[in-house]
DNA sequence: CTGAAAGCGCTAACAA
DNA sequence: TTGTTAGCGCTTTCAG
């Protein structure tokens, strides 16, 4: 037992290890090993003496130690692009219950939406901290010498698919969903239309425009119809939009926006500016957050199984581990749509 | 649950260790390891010659066997109440930047609103799995045989204090903002009151209600012109509490929500009803989020220094760490109001 | 400045 | 069924 550290040291810990037990219970440390792990092994007898031992004591083995001789950590790395982002809140939810329910714990690598700190965590990842790793990134992350695809680790993605990637990937239909949105506003009748995009580059991003393109296009609707405003994840990006959406001289009736956060902001502004919606636009958002609803008007909106997706992801990284790689596939979850009160057929004559 | 991959041994991880790097360096393994830790310490020759060999393997050190060793893990234990919430969200970025740059990584214990949940970090920690443990659930977890407070960790609280905790805590003002709501809505002209609050029995609800109470106090309104409405910190209990206003034959004029979320839904709530927010009645919300001035009309808050409350409480913990515990103390960020449209007299004659 | 050696606390062969 | 024993990979005295 050590004691109190003055400078930094280590403070004393739960001192008790498996040796006080063993001596305590009258066996070998083995045997409370085995115990412990394995109950059914052992006499009753012995189990019991050990297990009051353990109960007297308060033992709890050194995780250290155990990691070190087993090689594993019942640790997952979570890789996300921004903690701060609701979206992957929802989702962490859903990893977390099934990680929780197969013993393991997980390990937040958040990036800040910097690249730069993507090598953090193939460093944590390749020192063994870990026993998987789920991104929710949509991209591979970069280490000094190796990347994070490199260590034999078992992965999965999770709502953003990682292109090439031989893993599991648990991802909403983006490109369905926003063939449906293209359909949605042609059946009301619109002819011309805005597109806010998210980050860009970003998978998501890019499949949903795709897909609003494609919608768009089944229905002979040309290219020059649909007007497209660069923007990132955040409400700003729908500010900014929606300014410039006001100072066009013919606007669209109906914008589709790739994130919620996005449709709410440019309604705000839009409506602050005079116009009404839906009458004046029509605006669809995707994700189908909370807030959603709370709005006025309702924002219609695409809903992403965020639980879903975060639960159905874990299960198949856990599965990675336990068989040790089924591998490559993709899983799409539908997003349906939930109608709101912000899509309405345009203004007679526009 | 079991522990072994069905086909036989462990993956192969990061195989090379501080044996391969010192034979190919040909120097010990005392020197390797010295040369990782504290470079200046060896000749710049050996330096080299160490740091070629690491950089031709991609050697990284394991870190079981470090934490083994070492009696330090380089990672912080975050219990938090829900992961899904987004307020939390926003204080674990701030917790993220301060860590990161002192080199340690967080694990999250998710509670999920479930006491039952606590014991299980409790055994994280007491596994010696952890350096640190910050609290943002406003209890103490409880274990099967000890308590998070009885483990020698060092620790922190934030966002919600927790009494008799002798730790650094830190906390927005909620006594003194809510104090400021009542002045503000006296200020306005009213007189009669309601308050949403957020959990039952949840800290920072206890002291909003309280603070809320003594402001109005202080004007001298007496407590029969406050009506209460229980709630949690959810969206649902903004539309319940709006419900049962609606029902009333004299309704307040001013409600004053535990929350964001709750004043949101409230508003809708009643807009969809027909009255007029703010001329039928004024509504305070708690936290700045950021939607808050993005819905019609924008919401009268008070803003929650939530990164900031994220980063000091880890400044504060990494202090415990490092000084062994400068102990008790409680800090106190101020929760300022930003003023919006969703709060004004009361229309003439109520 | 460097090397030898002793473990950190635990698990898993292998014996008994 | 239980004990003995040999490490897991690393850090850290203690000598040299």
């Amino acid at each position: 037992m050590n004691k109190a550290a003055p400078n930094g040291r280590p403070r004393a810990r739960s001192s008790v290890t498996i040796q006080h037990i063993a001596a305590r219970a009258g066996v070998s440390t083995a045997t409370v090993s085995r115990t412990l792990a394995n109950p059914d092994v052992v006499t009753a007898k012995t189990r019991e003496r050990v297990l009051r031992a353990v109960a007297e004591t308060g033992y709890t083995p050194n995780v250290a130690a155990r990691n070190l001789r087993a090689r594993r950590s019942m640790m997952i790395l979570v890789v996300l692009p921004n903690v701060a982002n609701p979206f992957f809140a929802q989702v962490l939810r859903g990893v977390d219950d099934e990680l929780v329910t197969a013993g393991y714990d997980m390990i937040i690598g958040n990036l800040d939406n910097l690249v730069a700190r993507e090598a953090r965590y193939v460093r944590l990842a390749q020192a063994g901290q870990v026993d998987g790793v789920l991104l929710m990134t949509g991209r591979i992350p970069k280490g000094d010498t190796r990347n994070m695809d490199d260590l034999g680790l078992p992965m999965a993605a999770v709502c953003a698919a990682v292109p090439g990637l031989a893993a599991p990937q648990i991802v909403a239909d983006d490109r369905g969903a926003s063939i449906a949105v293209a359909k949605h506003f042609i059946g009301l009748g619109h002819q011309r239309f805005g597109y806010v995009s998210g980050l860009q580059g970003n998978v998501n991003d890019v499949q949903r425009y795709a897909g609003f393109l494609e919608g768009l296009d089944a229905a002979g609707v040309p290219r020059e119809a649909v007007t497209y405003w660069p923007g990132d994840f955040n409400l700003r990006a729908g500010v900014e939009a929606a300014r410039a959406f006001l100072t066009l001289a013919e606007r669209p009736t109906a914008v589709y926006a790739a994130c919620d956060e996005i449709a709410i902001a440019f309604i705000k502004t839009v409506s602050d500016a005079g116009l009404e919606v839906p009458k004046d636009v029509s605006i669809i958002g995707f994700d189908g957050i909370e807030f959603a609803e709370f709005i006025s008007p309702t924002l219609t909106t695409m809903r992403q199984p965020r639980y879903e997706l975060g639960r159905a992801s874990a299960r198949a990284l856990l599965e990675e581990i336990q068989d040790g790689g089924t591998g490559e596939r993709l899983i799409e979850l539908p997003a349906p749509m939930v109608v709101g009160d912000s899509t309405a057929p345009p203004r007679p004559g526009r």
